[in-house]
DNA sequence: CTTAGTGTACAGTGTACGTGTACAGTCAAC
DNA sequence: GTTGACTGTACACGTACACTGTACACTAAG
C-alpha cells in the first residue's frame, strides 16, 4: 500500500531536482494523495528511484517538513502529517498571478494552441472543486 | 510612444532577475503589448530603471533575442521583429502540465482559497480569447 | 550488543548569477 | 573624416547555490 505514490523528476530540466522533488510531493499532498499517516520512502530509497544523490532528497524532505507536511525524524523516517492551512499572505497572491501570466505566455510563445492551453486551464479549475 | 511597456522585477525572489526579465518581457510580446517594429529601451537604461547591472538586462535580451523575438545588433539597440509561432513541441507540453499543476499546489499549500484560484485560472482563460 | 536501517552535518566541487571593466559597432553633428 | 555620445559585447571576478562523498548519530529489531 504504501509504493503507489510513484513520482518522477527531469534531471535534464534547469529548474533543481531538490525543488522539483519538492513541487512533485507537494501535489501529491494537496490532492490528498498522501494523507496523513503515509510514510515516504527513506531519502535513500526514493534517490536511487530517482537517480539523484540521497542528500538531495533530504534537502527536499526537510523544506517539505518547514512547510509543515512531514513529520522527519532521525532515524525513523518521514510521515505525513496533518496540516492546517495558513492564511493566505494577500502580497503572495500578486506573486502568484505573474508566474501564472508567464507560464501561460511561454506556452504561447513556443506554439501551444491557445485552445489548448485554455482546455488545460479548465481542467485544472475541475480539480479545484474535489 | 515607445516608453508606455514598464515591467517591474521583484530583486528580493528567488528567481534569477534575468530570467524575470526574460519572462516580463515575452508576456508584453506576447499580449501583443510590442508588436513587431517597437523598440525596447537600451540595456543601460532599463537596467537604471530595475536596479541592475545593464549585462543582467543584455543577457536577457540575448535570450529572448534567441528565441527569436528581437534583432538585437551591436551600437543599434534592440527592436522587436515578426516571428512566426514555432510548432508545438508535444513532449513540452507534458512538462507545462506538471508546471501548472505544481504552481497551483504551491497556492493552495499557501493558503490561496480555491475559488479565488480558479477565478484567476478563469481570468487567464479569458484573457486567451483575445 | 550488534546490526541494518533511518535522517543529519559538513566539506569539497562544479556551475550559475550578478557585477566591473574594457572593448567594438553605429550614427549624428560638425 | 573626425569626434563624441550612444549602442551592445566579451571576459574575468566574487559570491551563492546545487549536488556529491563521507562520516556521523539516532532507532528499532534480532
Amino acid at each position: 500500500m504504501p509504493p503507489p505514490a510513484k513520482i518522477r523528476i527531469d534531471l535534464n530540466s534547469a529548474v533543481p531536482a531538490y525543488r522539483q522533488i519538492v513541487d512533485a510531493v507537494r501535489v501529491l499532498l494537496v490532492e490528498g494523495a498522501l494523507p496523513p499517516g503515509s510514510e515516504l520512502p527513506s531519502v535513500r530509497r526514493l534517490a536511487m528511484d530517482l537517480g539523484v544523490h540521497f542528500n538531495t532528497v533530504g534537502e527536499a524532505y526537510r523544506e517539505l517538513a518547514a512547510e509543515g507536511w512531514l513529520d522527519l525524524r532521525h532515524g525513523r523516517g518521514a510521515t505525513v502529517i496533518a496540516r492546517g492551512l495558513p492564511a493566505a499572505a494577500p502580497e503572495r497572491l500578486q506573486e502568484f498571478r505573474t508566474r501564472l501570466r508567464s507560464l501561460v505566455a511561454q506556452m504561447r510563445a513556443e506554439g501551444v494552441p491557445p485552445a489548448r492551453i485554455a482546455a488545460e486551464l479548465r481542467s485544472l479549475t475541475e480539480s479545484l472543486k474535489s
